[in-house]
DNA sequence: GCCAACGTTGGC
DNA sequence: GCCAACGTTGGC
């Protein structure tokens, strides 16, 4: 399984917004990066990722799974613009916060910290690990 | 609100 | 195919 991160304006797209959709998800639309679309397109039904708010909060706020693999992206005619589909699976009991992100030598070549730009990005296992690990998620 | 970093576009 | 101009993103 591969893990990636997924981020988000709160004002744009809110965590709140992602749980309310519940088991049904939601279209991660809008990407018109070549980056992250070809991500997006490496995904599996299953693969886990982590949910993080731009902006005013800067943190990793809750996890996800994908639940549609790269079908064309609803809000655009324009063909070459894909996206999965997400849905929420818990919130981190403890948001980490982009500042504890960095403050960890561990963390220290995340892409988050490395490209912060890039709204869809992979997450290594031991990455994934150690930010459960931060906010209080068990990972058994 | 500013600005640096980055990606995309379009003219040549 | 290169590169300058422009737009967008996101941290501060």
């Amino acid at each position: 399984m591969a893990y990636w991160l997924f981020k988000s304006e709160p004002s744009t797209w809110s965590w709140a917004q992602q749980q309310a959709k519940g088991e049904i998800g939601e279209e991660w639309d809008g990407v018109r990066n070549y980056q992250a679309r070809n991500f997006m397109r490496t995904m599996k039904l299953g693969d886990r990722g982590f949910f993080y708010h731009s902006q005013s909060e800067k943190a990793v706020v809750g996890i996800v799974e994908v639940c549609a693999e790269a079908h064309p992206d609803s809000t655009t005619d324009d063909d070459r613009w894909e996206c999965v589909d997400i849905k929420a699976i818990s919130s981190l009991p403890k948001p980490v916060t982009l500042d504890m992100v960095k403050t960890d030598p561990r963390l220290a070549e995340m892409v988050l910290v490395k490209n912060s730009r890039l709204s869809v990005q992979p997450v290594t296992e031991d990455e994934w690990a150690i930010i459960c690990e931060l906010g209080g998620v068990s990972t058994s």
